[in-house]
RNA sequence: GGGGGCGUAGUUCAACUGGUUAGAGCACCUGCCUGUCACGCAGGAAGUCGCGAGUUCGAAUCUCGUCGCUCCCGCCA
């Protein structure tokens, strides 16, 4: 008996011979006694055809119930067609005619027609998930995510780091995102967390000695939803003892320069680095997309003298008027219409300073000045778009993203940028601090840190990896002094008790020492998704939740029976719904 | 928690200011068809207008509530 070939594998040599194929029916076309389709198996599609003329009773009734989609084996003689007939499928300068099929399995009628899936409603694709899965161009991208995580795995093996797995219900510890916690049945009323991170479990690895640890680690976080965030997802987590953060950065280049390398992808190394505050001043956020050429400059200076009551008082309530100058004039409908997408993200008004014919033309002309135009060397066709307000940043960021899409920035470069510097802490609104990465971090400058009362600015050694405007990766160096990362939680409002009751393991695995170290986590689907151009990673993932964390496929999550809940000793008390 | 968009046949959409029996493409079913590949032609079946109240002589359409999908803000150490 014959073996089975994979569509992938047709070639030349195969031509007049017979070969048998297994795979999926798509788009049937039926002539009278001829029927063609598509066959697709997990590596593309070919033509085949059958051609009743030449075919047994047995092969022709079987050919003549076939339906889109069934599941089939066939044999055939494969052939190459005509110069003017090919198409644009896998192998589309071959065809198969037909001499037998079996029908392994014809189920219902599909739900919706696969070629079109792009069109078909989310919570449709999501109910029949594993069907829409059999579409060419998400199925490629669950190959493609596939293979980005083997040459993660293949570069770090290669560079002698261990694969170490570490638990994934563990202590629930309420800093940083909500956990979904597991209740514990032989410990009834207690609980697990599932690991937002391996966070400390790598640190304490560091500790073991385990020098270089990686691990394609699932997280858990039970916050809501985006387009670029699931409840569970998948990083490549890394760690290394005895290393500061520019080995840590060359490591990852070098890991990317691998991945692109494999890909037949171009990669430019170094990725640029810029500092946390360098980012936010220029481009008003801390993951700027860099292939937008705009930059946000700092115009409070022009405007001190204009007689103005509203802008003096904001200048001396310390507000800013920032601003970004484009190379191209806009109509005043334009301005109009930005200006209302400006409000909707919480801005309070637009001003703009154009030059056309070398005639100046500014929102607030009537009270300025040749002086104050002067001030700003302005060329003719351009624009400055200004922004008064204070933590306006957001605001600012839209703009610069408006604005960059209206002069049509680059869509298709890779452009990583460390940011670098991230603050220690922020204030959390209420008169305390909270981590800005995580309380684990390292400040800069230890000395300083441990003399400090005041914690608003304080540098840290936290960075991410940004590319193309989003976050692929966040890391830092650690602390490794108990003393050091006492302060810290004190600073985050941890009494002593509290220390002890949350992270007292890991306060006792500093008393006997950890090494320095340092290391870094990436969003895998993330990489795939942005390696690919798309800004959604529900693709790159099999199985994906709704924004409302829900599983329409397996109809997630759902009651539990009565005794499921005794065993834990649990009670439903308060809840909505049924 | 807040804001925007959406919800009508298996599916994608239409149905004006409320007004006869809610339409169309694709898919599906039947028949014809030897080079199709968005095949073509003829015919057919297919609906709890997301759900629940309300207004009205009359609701897919208006009002209120509710559920779901999606995008964004908050949130995501």
């Amino acid at each position: 008996m014959k073996e089975r070939i994979f569509v992938e594998n047709i070639n030349v040599g195969y031509l007049e011979k017979e070969i048998i194929l297994y795979g999926f029916i798509e788009s049937i076309r039926k002539l009278g006694s001829l029927t063609f389709f598509y066959l697709r198996d997990g590596t593309g599609k070919v033509q085949a055809f059958f051609n009743k003329e030449n075919l047994d009773e047995k092969t022709y009734n079987t050919v003549e119930k076939l339906r889109v989609e069934n599941i089939v084996r066939m044999k055939g003689i494969l052939k190459e067609r005509p110069k003017d007939q090919q198409l644009r499928i896998t192998k589309g300068e071959y065809e198969i005619e037909g001499s037998q099929l079996t029908l392994l399995v014809q189920g219902d009628v599909p739900p919706f027609e696969i070629e079109k899936l792009d069109s078909i409603n989310e919570s449709i694709r999501d109910k029949y998930r594993y069907f829409a899965l059999r579409n060419e161009k998400i199925h490629n991208k669950i190959v493609f995510r596939s293979k980005i995580t083997q040459y993660i795995r293949e570069y770090f093996y290669s560079k002698d780091y261990l694969e170490i797995e570490t638990p994934y219900l563990i202590k629930s510890t309420p800093e940083g995102a909500r956990d979904f916690i597991v209740p514990s049945r032989n410990f009834k009323g207690k609980f697990y967390a599932l690991a937002q991170s391996p966070q400390l479990l790598k640190q304490l690895l560091m500790g073991s000695g385990f020098e270089k640890y990686f691990q394609i680690a699932r997280c858990f976080r039970d916050e809501d939803l985006r387009s670029d965030r699931q409840p569970e997802f998948t990083q490549l987590d890394m760690e290394r003892a005895f290393i500061e953060k520019d080995e840590i950065f060359e490591e990852i280049e070098s890991m990317f320069s691998y991945i692109f390398k494999r890909l037949d992808l171009k990669l430019e190394l170094p990725f640029e680095r810029m500092t946390y505050d360098d980012a936010l001043e220029k481009y008003a956020s801390d993951k700027p997309d860099l292939r937008n050429p705009l930059l946000i400059e700092n115009y409070n200076i022009h405007f001190k003298n204009i007689e103005v009551n509203f802008i003096q008082d904001k200048l001396r309530n310390n507000e800013n008027i920032r601003g970004i100058c484009t190379n191209k004039l806009f109509s005043r409908s334009q301005i109009k219409k930005i200006e209302g997408l400006l409000k909707k993200q919480g801005s309070s008004g637009l001003l703009t300073l154009s030059k056309d014919n070398d005639e100046f033309n500014f929102t607030l002309g009537k009270f300025v000045d040749e002086k104050f135009y002067e001030s700003f060397s302005l060329n003719n066709n351009e624009t400055i778009f200004f922004q008064v307000g204070k933590n306006n940043e957001n605001i600012l960021n839209f703009l610069r993203h408006y604005l960059g899409e209206q002069l049509g920035s680059s869509k298709e470069d890779f452009r990583f940028l460390w940011v670098v510097d991230f603050p220690l802490f922020e204030e959390d609104g209420s008169g305390g601090y909270k981590a800005s990465h995580h309380p684990f971090t390292s400040p800069i400058d230890i000395p300083a840190f441990m003399g400090k009362e005041e914690f608003s600015h304080i540098p840290s050694k936290a960075y991410d990896l940004v590319l193309n405007g989003s976050e692929l990766a966040s890391g830092s160096i650690r602390i490794n002094d108990l003393a050091v990362q006492k302060k810290v939680f004190d600073v985050l409002g941890m009494n002593e008790e509290l220390q002890n009751n949350r992270f007292g393991f890991f306060l006792d695995a500093m008393k006997f020492g950890l090494p320095p170290h340092g290391g870094i986590a990436l969003g895998i689907a993330r990489i795939a998704a942005m390696l690919l151009g798309d800004t959604s990673i529900k693709d790159f993932i099999a199985f994906p939740k709704t924004t409302s964390g829900a599983c329409p496929l397996t109809n997630s999550p759902s009651n539990v029976s009565r005794d499921q809940l005794d065993d834990l000793g649990l009670e439903i008390g308060r809840k909505n719904g049924n």
